[in-house]
DNA sequence: TGTACATCAGTGAACGCGCGTTCACTGATGTAC
DNA sequence: TGTACATCAGTGAACGCGCGTTCACTGATGTAC
């Protein structure tokens, strides 16, 4: 243990070997999947043998957690930086999809099929609303227009059922249809990334791009 | 081998255990995800040693093949049995949420995290346009109205590129609105199934159904 | 600056486990005459 | 209907493997006086 801010040589070696464990990591699960990660195989990729990875991480469930606490954070500064640089819903989209194409396994890790059981520690979930909060800002209307006659399809029945159940929006003032778009934004253009990562449209023929832009068109109107 | 046509006892008696292993199968998957199926874990399970099941599948290999087979007939059967009994785009999309929602696993098995460096047989992914036929034959306009002036957002510019990127419905006749109607049927009930049944959506107190119905409704408008 | 001690990184052996899969074999079930 | 043979289901032992993890230990690096 040291004292916060004093850091020594040794912290330093320390932080660099943890860092390299999980590029190792990260490696390991592009080329087989998440349940491939055997922390042997990155120890004998290191030059290492096994067990000197417990000085860095006291488990392999360990590890697998930071590094999906790594991947909502890596998402979450994303999309919080695209906001804080003015971009728009779309821009948020396009922010995005450049980040799950950049790493695809990485996508899966948040997102991919669930592990039946696993429960996410609370400090991951924060990381989440976090995430649904930039959303949210990004959803609402800019403060020019101050009644909004047509924001593509206004549904007033889903709207209604969000003006009532809003928890995940506790901490924000959003109006229902900022509550809809911001769930649209997620579900549709998760849809098409998700497919799309997956290969589900290779060999169809067309560009995902195009389907994704699409949506975010009218997300945008 | 027997010749087709005439079923032994024996024959009978073989299909009937190739069909518990895949129902232990199916439970190991929902306990656990795909990767931990374990082909001597099944056979503990039916009071068999491990070896007699390759009596039935030659590999753990052929038999995840196959229970992936079955799921993608599964769905197939599914959609095109709700179109046969005259289900517009909204209904697909009802008989879609009901099949994902009667085994989450099994769906994932289809729309979950790929495999890194599978790839599926030839059969497998011609079901898997099976199913999208059925979602191009529902998407289009019916025969009433002869013109469509409004179906929702027309985007011309995706449309223009569906136009000319349409290997995937090479065999149909469907206009670029209707192949564009498939597609955000597929991606976008797909992003919220996905959510959902990861449970993306849990402690946010909102009903995804409310969410997939207002999906359906500008689907089908 | 030098010595004595504490801390830490990493090793190698070992444990227990479960996995997929092969193989020689037993015993039951079916088939042919 | 009865016997002789072939087919098939299932067993138990075994192989080789890799996994996560513990433990006693060595050697290097840092700290205190």
């Amino acid at each position: 243990m040291t004292v916060a801010g004093k850091e020594t040589p040794r912290d330093r070696y320390r932080a660099q070997l943890r860092a390299e464990i999980k590029e190792r990591a990260w490696e390991q699960i592009a080329a087989a999947g998440a349940p491939g990660l055997s922390l042997n195989a990155i120890a004998k990729q290191m030059g290492m043998s096994g067990p000197a990875l417990y000085r860095y991480f006291a488990s392999r469930d360990v590890l697998i957690t930071e590094l999906i606490r790594d991947a909502y954070r890596s998402l979450a500064d994303t999309i919080r930086t695209a906001a804080a640089s003015g971009a728009d819903l779309a821009g948020l989209g396009r922010a995005l999809r450049a980040w799950a194409l950049d790493d695809p396994q990485r996508y899966f890790l948040i997102y991919g099929t669930p592990v039946p059981g696993y429960h996410a520690p609370d400090d991951i979930t924060a990381i989440a609303s976090e995430i649904m909060d930039a959303l949210l800002e990004a959803a609402q209307p800019t403060g020019k227009a101050i009644v909004t006659v047509d924001e593509g399809h206004p549904d007033t029945r889903l709207e209604a059922h969000l003006a009532q159940h809003r928890k995940w929006a506790a901490d924000h003032p959003a109006p229902p249809a900022a509550l809809r778009r911001a769930l649209l934004f997620w579900t549709r253009l998760h849809g098409i990334l998700s497919l799309e990562l997956a290969g589900h449209f290779t060999g169809m023929g067309f560009d995902p791009a195009e389907l994704y832009d699409n949506e975010l068109r009218h997300l945008s109107q």
